[in-house]
DNA sequence: ATCCTGTCATAATTATTAATTATACCACCC
DNA sequence: GGGTGGTATAATTAATAATTATGACAGGAT
């Protein structure tokens, strides 16, 4: 019962304070941008509720009584308070950037695309992205990253700061004119035979079309298969993704990141069976206290989920 | 823009509170006595409104973040400033009483009967009514009157806690059926004629029968129009008041006293002409700053104004 | 693996609450 | 004694919130 009145004064505490203050309903109102009988039949409701009149009715407006000065600094102190927290919480994500480690594959196929989402649930917050190529991933030097998405081994339980999104999974994909010219693919020599798009420097930690021959089929006596494939070897991920939507072979798809192109039909999968490993895209918060930090995680781990 | 996002915070503290405290929407719902849609709702377009999520969705129930756990932190204060002003407000108003010192006839035929319409608007105030008959009007030793409402010298402006409520007005009045026997009274000697109910004892502050017929006359040769008339005195104001509506006779009727009986058609005026003078019942508060003291006298006034 | 369970999210409808328009009323001031 | 500047009330309309019904999801149990 006296649960309802505190909570009815919360949500008039706006009319209660201007009518307060001013010392008049239909100022109170204007300034409000109210009409006088709404402010007259709010003040009204609440005397009712607190069970006596909270102003004295004069001639020109209306004057505080002691009750209602109680009441009234009340309101307006419960306003400051939430007024203070909100500028606090909206201030701490407002000119601060989130520094986001990742390598480029990831950035370019997967975070980019989705970041305009991040954007308009979280407005204010800005997304700096590091990228690297390198194995031991650093930042560039003065920078510290608040969180990275990176591919290494991945962790079994979702620690304090640390989750698996994305666990490896890979599959040969190519445009669909390619597939359909040079197709179809059931054995692996068939593949052997194909154009395969093959990424430079990174060979102890990606996947190779050699691991990838050596894994679909370890049996040594059809380990030539793919001696009379023609390659063609990229610097970078996209880059070689880029040459596979045009047709130019097949690639290595790595599940996030070939997600949208197989769902748009740029690319189509050619061979079912994935490979599979213990390593994924691994993120970190490396500053987990801070809130935005806090939020971008937070989607992302539900992005990941619902994409799987 | 960000004022609207505050009061909307203030009316939905309850849910954001209550959900932040049990870590679980349902529960939430349950504890406040509603739905569980309705509550996902509400702290959904709190999310919108603010900007972004404060809880982090889990696989049972929720989790405030950083963000949300300052807003909630601010719900709860504020809700907990507004119930303590509050329960002060409620508190100083119960379980003490308001002493009221009056005249018995003010009491008996005007305060007692409209007393029930206070209680109404202001529930948890109790009044206690001390009469005194005496002149010089002193209460009953050991309780003082936080107000009194006393037959006195009018004021004429309204100070700090004194003013006029009723100024000085009488009728003669008598029930109908004894105007229609021994009426009509058009001269003074029809009046000196009947039975003239007179009060006794209080010569010099209340007007008499005396009184009466030498202001409406002061023409000294007609003055011994009322030496025929038969008085009948009584001890207190309202005996009297009660024998004249048994139709024993005509009293002098005092304005705010005999109100009610002329409008419910018990008593009838039987003299058109108003006496009046500069006396009056005069309130004064006593102990103004009470908050118990200004709410009646504020309601006191109001409806003085209102019956003239 | 697959079902079961407890939780949140969403959509459509209904119920409740608040605001508006129009009007009455009241008290002072000229 | 009207004019003026304020509040109160009634009836209607508009806006908001709650409900019912349903879907989706993640984890634990079988």
């Amino acid at each position: 019962m006296t649960g309802y009145i505190v909570d009815y004064l919360m949500g008039n505490a706006r009319v209660l304070e201007a009518a307060g203050r001013l010392g008049s309903f239909s100022a109170a109102a204007a300034e409000l941008g109210m009409t006088q009988p709404a402010v007259s039949q709010q003040i009204g409701h609440i005397e009712r509720v607190v069970g006596m009149p909270l102003f004295m009715r004069r001639h020109r407006g209306v004057a505080l009584n002691e009750v209602g000065r109680t009441l009234v600094a009340a309101a307006s102190e419960a306003r400051a308070t939430i007024r203070t927290a909100l500028e606090q919480a909206t201030a701490v994500s407002r000119d601060r950037v989130l520094n986001v480690l990742t390598d480029y594959g990831f950035a370019a196929n997967w975070l980019i695309s989705r970041l305009p989402d991040f954007e308009k649930i979280c407005p204010g917050i800005k997304i700096q992205i590091l990228t690297t190529q390198a194995l031991q991933a650093q930042p560039p030097l003065g920078i510290t990253a608040d969180v990275s998405i990176l591919f290494e081994a991945a962790v079994r339980k979702s620690g304090e700061n640390r989750i698996t999104l994305f666990e490896e999974e890979v599959y040969p994909v190519c445009s669909p004119a390619y597939a359909r010219t040079h197709g179809p693919f059931t054995t692996l020599a068939d593949l052997g035979r194909a154009h395969l798009l093959h990424l430079n420097g990174h060979e102890n930690l990606w996947f190779t079309w050699t691991d990838w021959f050596a894994r679909m089929d370890p049996d040594p006596s059809v380990r030539g298969s793919q001696q009379t494939a023609r390659f063609r070897a990229f610097g970078n991920y996209p880059l070689l993704l880029q040459s596979a939507m045009q047709g130019e072979g097949i690639a290595l798809g790595w599940r996030p990141l070939v997600d949208t192109c197989l769902e748009s039909g740029v690319l189509v999968k050619v061979w079912q069976k994935p490979l599979r490993s213990r390593r994924g895209y691994v993120l970190t918060a490396h500053t987990p206290r801070s809130s935005q930090a806090e939020l971008f995680c937070d989607w992302l781990v539900n992005l990941s989920r619902m994409s799987i």
